[in-house]
DNA sequence: TGCTAAAGTGAGTCCGGACTCAATTGCTTG
DNA sequence: CAAGCAATTGAGTCCGGACTCACTTTAGCA
């Protein structure tokens, strides 16, 4: 008959003191692999722990070092493939350095960051990396450093705050984009994001998400170049899911002066964009352009293939980690901000549009 | 000048109690909200905790409680939007039942997967989610029962473990697919996998994988009941990555009887199958007809857009999650099996075909 | 009014390792 | 041959809460 298991006694170093014959401290030295012991007392304390099964409880372990070897990483939305292949990153990198990962996804809910936040200083993790939803609600990040654990920004920025920050250079490359289809006759561009807002129009920057903010920042200033003005006609939030995003599009292409191109914030906008497009009948590239953020696999496989702006996600991730991992080792990394470059991949998804006047 | 904050103090129960003017264990009973506390007392208390900014520390609550309110997920691959998407259900209902999930990624590999588990049964974890990679390797895993601690198997089974398991009943509707296939004039229908084995050929099941393998069985009995016998030529293995891909469809649609249908094991396969197919020039689903696991968020949008199994995923999650709850509270679920239903989405990826002698 | 039960409280122990400090042992060196 | 020193080792404390147990009040009731 096996004993009955309602309350286990897990098997402690005391146990194996006991086996091996030595004292607690000892088995402990031995054990934990640290201080002086002798060859001959080693190896009866490991034999003793492999006989009687013996696990180290990380919790008790964590309780006296401080260190819980544990970070806690909190995204808006794991289903979405930007913080899916970073959070890869992330993994990949902390188990190199033998961090394990709390994974908390707020839904883009700030009240739910806070909890989470709050949860995970309480579990003790040894540092955070987070994706803030938003720039303006950050008392709960301000405690994580009250707290004396490092912070590391993904993909976003919030003014104001000591933390450090790895994202991608995305001004730069929108800025580029924007160029591309200008130089392909396109006067007319729209750009359209998930993000939500009081209204559902540019109501001027800084928005709350930074990366969000920077896209439009190139965007404008690929507009600027030429001296087109900003076009707040033509800058649309609210496109979460299809339901609205139909709605956007919809209304965009309802113009007096519809746009002849249309930037796409991320791979779920631009999944939307695009079902919403082949709705209403319009052609891509024929009758508008597109150019998504982020080159997600099925980019090349769309009819047309998709001109995207590529940004290397997965090392961002990964460089999100080694930044924290320095930092919660009490290294002070050199620089306060990674920014890792985006390029444009151009494929079909641009059409040639008559200049009007030429 | 502020404290120098090299090893800074947490306030504690202690230092609450002090500031309160009432023992330890009373401020514990107020603290964590159990035993008897007059009102007086408690309000007081509590106005200390307030002041003193205390947070409990839930590494030491653990420590004596015996939870650590703390599951551990290990999956294969959380860029698959497969996991992301039952990741999320699980994480939501954990997170409703006031669990953390701690994730591990094992890259499909089961060494790393033996790792992951031993760690997060040292770190004390409440229970387990584990998608095992292998029917075969599961010394680990019986680990986790001789533990105490409640283990369930998502989207995959093993054999002889007494363990629940969360999943998708996918043979029949993976024989409904066939059928469907067989229904507008299709023979010659081949099935393709990421799945690694020794050769790249059908092997004799079962296979490391119970979810693939159930797809299998399911394909062979639709074949089979218009009586075409098991096809090993036209099982192949080993489609990872888009190089491999290529080289399998290539290999496949060169065979002198080539397949007119091809069931792709899940979104990443159908990506690469699509993509190697187009560079081979043929067409969807004039010279071939597709059809995949998995209603990615794609499939509709591809030309044409794709038949497909869908699959409640996130809903798996979710039970996956829930059992374990219930587990972990001590309750024991009726069944020890979940399996949620799947359905054949036709959207137009399945062309007829000729059937000879007819 | 007297007695029992329930409520409230505090001292101290326990969880399972890490770590301090003093004691013991074996050698080396002047 | 004795002091000097490093390597080992064990007793005991600590981390921060939960919980046991004994004791003091207070309330309820005959």
């Amino acid at each position: 008959m096996v004993a009955s298991s309602q309350r286990r006694r897990e098997v402690t170093v005391a146990d194996v003191a006991r086996e091996a014959g030595v004292a607690k401290a000892t088995a402990s030295r031995a054990l934990g692999n640290y201080g002086a012991v002798s060859d001959d007392a080693r190896d009866r304390i490991l034999a003793a722990a492999e006989a009687l099964g013996y696990r180290p409880n990380e919790l008790a372990r964590s309780m006296n070092t401080g260190k819980s070897k544990t970070v806690g990483v909190v995204v808006g939305d794991i289903e979405n493939g930007y913080f899916a292949l970073a959070l890869r990153g992330i993994s990949d990198a902390a188990k190199r350095a033998g961090y394990d990962i709390i994974l908390v996804n707020t839904s883009e809910d700030v009240d739910a960051e806070v909890d989470a936040v709050r949860l995970l200083l309480d579990k003790r993790v040894d540092g955070m990396i987070v994706a803030p939803a938003s720039a303006y609600r950050v008392d709960h990040l301000r405690d994580v450093f009250d707290s004396g654990r490092p912070l590391v920004f993904l993909d976003r920025q919030v003014e104001g705050l000591p933390a450090f920050s790895v994202g991608v250079d995305i001004a730069p490359a929108a800025r580029a984009a924007t160029a591309a289809l200008i130089h392909d006759g396109h006067r007319r561009i729209a750009f359209v994001s998930a993000l939500g807002t009081d209204g559902d129009r540019y109501s001027g920057l800084p928005l709350g998400v930074s990366s969000v903010a920077d896209r439009l920042v190139g965007i404008l200033e690929g507009l600027e170049e030429i001296g087109i003005p900003a076009t707040p006609d033509l800058i649309r939030y609210g496109a979460d899911g299809l339901e609205k995003t139909r709605a956007v599009i919809a209304d965009l292409m309802a113009l007096s002066d519809p746009p002849t191109a249309i930037l796409m914030s991320d791979s779920l906008v631009a999944l939307n964009v695009l079902l919403a497009l082949r709705e209403l009948g319009i052609q891509v590239p024929k009758d508008v352009s597109v150019v998504a953020f982020d080159d997600f696999d099925w980019a090349a496989l769309t009819n047309p293939p998709l001109t995207v702006v590529a940004q290397p996600i997965y090392e961002v991730g990964v460089a999100a980690a080694d930044v924290l991992i320095r930092l919660m080792r009490g290294q002070t990394p050199e620089e306060t901000t990674v920014r890792l470059p985006a390029s444009l991949v151009r494929r079909d998804s641009i059409g040639r549009v008559a200049v009007a006047g030429r």
